[in-house]
DNA sequence: AGAGGTGCTTCAATTTTTGTAGCAACATCA
DNA sequence: TGATGTTGCTACAAAAATTGAAGCACCTCT
């Protein structure tokens, strides 16, 4: 399962969930947004940016395949808010 | 998003991924399952017992919430094993 | 007693991440 | 023209996490 190793870094799903629903933001936009050192921001860039996940033309956003990512990570999303909704009862 | 923190650890969504469909693991079976070294599959396990994701009695095994993950995570496994064979074309 | 399995723990070496600082290129405004 | 702001990074040393191999203590079965 190689890409659970891709989005199992650090910061990975980080990213690329902020740039759901067709955001485009700058490097420094991000790196406020995904809470990451700019060091480690750019390592993930470069892998999601292999991985055909991510791409930068003026701003950083998903491509077609990254899109199709963050579908499928609704309804993970979905739990990490029940999760952490029960986490605070 | 606390949960991404969790899952965005090393090894963390592939231990849980190991652990589907009720599959009951034993320590070492799941540092061969998951590629693990001990000590960080403990950490892992340490954690994502205190997130009552795992459980241990006898074997390690999801909890209810941690069901519940896997059935979250079926979409972004579909969409890893889609994203693999694009890569191997 | 011996052989096998269990869940770990330990350790030093390596890799990764962090946080701060700063650079070079460009746009904007005066 | 120069000053100012923004851009995408890079550099560095320190801290934290991970690795891989070894081994320990405990249990069970023969």
């Amino acid at each position: 399962m190689a890409a659970l190793d891709l989005l199992g870094r650090r910061g990975a799903l980080r990213i690329v969930w902020e740039l759901r629903e067709g955001r485009v933001l700058t490097f420094r936009a991000l790196l406020a947004a995904a809470e990451l050192p700019p060091g480690t921001l750019n390592t993930r860039l470069a892998e999601l940016r292999a991985a055909d996940v991510v791409a930068a033309d003026g701003g950083y956003r998903l491509t077609a395949r990254g899109a199709e990512l963050i579908v499928a990570l609704w309804p993970l999303m979905a739990w990490s808010e029940a999760w952490a909704a029960s986490l605070r009862t």
